[in-house]
RNA sequence: GCCCAGAUAGCUCAGUCGGUAGAGCAACGCACUCGUAAUGCGUAGGUCGAGAGUUCGAUUCUCUCUCUGGGCUCCA
């Protein structure tokens, strides 16, 4: 027998194991559980270093700790290897299919697929598709990984051309750096690892995978979709397949009711059952027409917008929809950006475009006459409604949409003025959405793109290191975005987190040296004498559209009482009560309350739950008892009932719920 | 823009192997007058997304367009 082998665990402790111990026998060795759960093993040796496969054998003085099926690594694997076993289906079913790529992505997993002669997947055949997965599972199939050098890998491979062609570049790219999609594909250098689950199916993969298919099975496909090779729109259009996998039936379970969730929040059911908005097809795509109800809950978005930037040192200015091509010359828009605009109007004196961004004609605000350092930072403001030609398979519901309103600014200040005002910028923001009922953010700070950007490099340091430096102030973590910027600068971006865990980009504050140069703004200094701006653009909500979309499904459609359209609804028990009710409404609108009021026409409990689908926030019922104590019955939503409840009383405490909502704006 | 799937009453959907359509909810009317999530009966409501073709006849089959959904690509 060879010599043993030690192996240091997590916890710091060394084993001994017998020569050609794998990472599995560790994970047995220390105890069932663990080797129950065991997935795969990251690895650090002399030899090796990264995740392995359990069947993998260790060398001696190697670290090991075990990835384990419910950790983001373990699912990862998990996916991945419920991937391959969809390719091999696939090939099975349809012979020959070419396979392309198969990833493990957030949640799940797609795999990438070329029929013969241009055939498509319908739902029956993910139907087959599933039921021959679950054989596949059930026999138990191990995932043998081979290392053949690329020539050995083309052969191997004859009949496949996306996985030559993948092999080939990863051979011909010494500096694959650039090619994160291949590289997840292969082992780097210039081996070539493979994965062989039958004679028949094989697969070009980095690995690690689970030791056999038996170890999957919770998971579900989910839909077909098209998707170019390399995501190059040019390239061969692909059918892709995307599924869902987890470690435990109670997981995958979990996911679909999540996703059941998300449906039910989707904006564009709600604002069509809410009566919020809609988008009518003789309008044409990504336009919408606001209902009364919607345009009530956008008016106070937009009003507490205003009264904020009123209190924050803002100036509000109007600016047109329209502008003549120069505009977009200077600004530099129609050289980046032409495709993205609503193609040009000529007329009698010029080529006219509908504007994309606001930031050019607050340009002409500042430009309008000489200004002082004394009055930077300017700070200028408008609720200004921008048009962009969306391609049309990209529309969605208000989230992407043609025409849509910013809550935009542009602060023009002095570069040493720059860092501060972020700053505070960052402050502002926050505080505006947490009034709306989000309270976790997530920061991005997106820099240069080499391909697509203008002036100078040491103006784009500077800049980023301007962001940075507020960041930095606030204590926030951020992820950097690298290559992310618009043209003209470095930007920030915030996410929010809404109520069901997903995440929305909304707020942006962007740096820009590049307008203030194309535009010639100037201000005279304390010196003298002339000096360039810069300028930050931010936006809050971003579009106000998009944020009311993202409001309807944090909230589901139950907006909190500041902002639902009808707060309260009056509902008399009888024909009976219905002066009383009358008085009731009457009262609650005199305290600033948004109040209907539903005759007995209906029954009374009909009439509940038709309050109750569209989401108020109270219904009052009032009957005999209420009339002659001057009391109303309350019926919150998702509260309790509470009976005979004096109105002066319910009406101070209605009114006193709304102040507290909105007293980020009352305040100085 | 590209791939796939759709479009039938205000909403959700059924149906027509080619002979111009039906349900539930909503609306309206009548009766019921009721104390916290669906009272009963009745009435009305559709160029079956638009246009063209095949056919004696098209909502149904074919094509084109528009719009919608899921992706891809794009997103100042």
């Amino acid at each position: 027998m060879s010599t043993p082998i030690t192996i240091t665990l997590p916890d710091g402790s060394a084993r001994e194991y017998p020569a050609g111990t794998t990472a599995g026998d560790v994970a047995a060795s220390i105890g069932r559980r663990l080797a129950k759960a065991a997935v795969a093993a990251k690895v650090t040796s002399p030899q090796v270093s990264g995740e392995v496969d359990l069947t993998r054998p260790l060398d001696d003085g190697a670290r090991i700790a075990i990835i384990t099926d419910d950790s983001a690594a373990g699912l990862h694997v998990l996916r991945h290897s419920t991937a391959h076993v969809m390719a091999q289906a696939v090939t099975q079913l349809f012979p020959g299919a070419k396979f392309s790529i198969g990833p493990a992505i957030e949640h799940g997993f797609y795999y990438d697929f070329d029929l013969p002669d241009g055939r498509t997947f319908s739902d029956d055949d993910l139907a087959a598709i599933d039921a021959r997965m679950r054989e596949i599972i059930s026999a138990d199939q191990p995932f043998e990984r081979a290392e053949l050098t690329p020539v050995e890998a083309l052969d191997v491979f004859a009949d496949q051309p996306y996985k030559r062609e993948i092999i080939e570049r990863v051979r011909a790219a010494a500096d694959a750096a650039d090619d994160d999609l291949d590289r997840g594909e292969v082992a780097a250098g210039d081996v070539v690892s493979v994965y062989r689950n039958t004679p028949e199916f094989v697969d070009l993969c980095k690995g690690p995978h689970v030791p056999s298919t038996g170890r999957l099975g919770h998971f579900r496909l989910q839909k077909v979709a098209g998707a170019y090779w390399r995501g190059n729109e040019k390239g061969p259009m692909l059918q892709r397949i995307y599924g869902t996998a987890w470690e435990s039936a109670a997981a995958l379970q979990a996911h679909l009711e999540q996703l059941a969730e998300a449906e039910k929040r989707d904006h564009r059911r709600l604002a069509t059952d809410l009566d919020l908005l809609s988008f009518p097809s003789e309008l044409g795509g990504g336009l919408a027409v606001w209902h009364p109800r919607g345009a009530i809950v956008r008016k106070l978005m937009e009003d507490y917008s205003r009264a904020r930037h009123e209190r924050g040192g803002y100036q509000f200015v109007y600016t047109p929809h329209l502008s003549k091509s120069q505009l977009f010359e200077t600004s530099g828009h129609l050289d980046w950006y032409a495709d993205g605009m609503y193609p040009p109007m000529e007329m009698d004196n010029g080529t006219y475009y509908m504007k994309p961004m606001n930031c050019p004609m607050h340009c002409l605000v500042y430009r309008s006459r000489p200004r002082s350092y004394r009055e930077l930072p300017l700070r200028l403001f408008e609720l200004g409604t921008v048009y962009r030609y969306e391609r049309a398979g990209t529309l969605h519901g208000l989230m992407r949409i043609r025409g849509f309103t910013q809550d935009d600014s542009h602060i023009y200040c002095a570069p040493e003025q720059a860092s501060d005002e972020i700053t505070s910028l960052l402050d502002f923001v926050l505080s505006v959405l947490r009034a709306f009922g989000f309270d976790e953010f997530t920061f991005n700070l997106s820099t240069k793109d080499p391909q697509k950007y203008v002036g100078a490099d040491e103006d784009w340091d500077a800049a980023t290191e301007a962001l940075r430096r507020a960041l930095d102030r606030h204590g926030l973590e951020y992820e950097l975005k690298d290559g992310d910027a618009a043209f003209y600068g470095p930007k920030i971006d915030i996410d929010v987190r809404d109520a069901i865990g997903r995440t929305w980009q909304l707020s942006t504050i962007q740096y820009d040296f590049n307008h203030p140069e194309r535009f010639g703004l100037e201000y005279v200094g304390a010196d003298n004498a002339r000096h360039r701006p810069i300028m930050l653009h931010r936006a809050l909500f971003g579009s106000v559209e998009r944020f009311f979309g993202v409001l309807i499904e944090h909230y589901a459609g139950a907006f909190p009482t500041w902002l639902a359209p009808v707060q309260v609804r009056v509902l008399p028990v009888s024909t009976a009560h219905e002066e009383y009710a009358e008085k009731v409404a009457d009262r609650v609108r005199s305290a600033g309350g948004r109040v209907d009021l539903v005759g007995a026409g209906d029954p009374l409990g009909k009439r509940i739950r038709a309050a109750k689908l569209e989401k108020l926030p109270y219904v009052l019922v009032v009957g005999d008892d209420d009339v002659v104590a001057g009391t109303v019955g309350v019926n919150p939503r998702g509260g309790e009932v509470e009976r005979g409840v004096d109105l002066g009383v319910f009406v101070e405490r209605f009114a006193d719920e709304v102040a507290f909502a909105t007293a980020g704006a009352l305040q100085a």
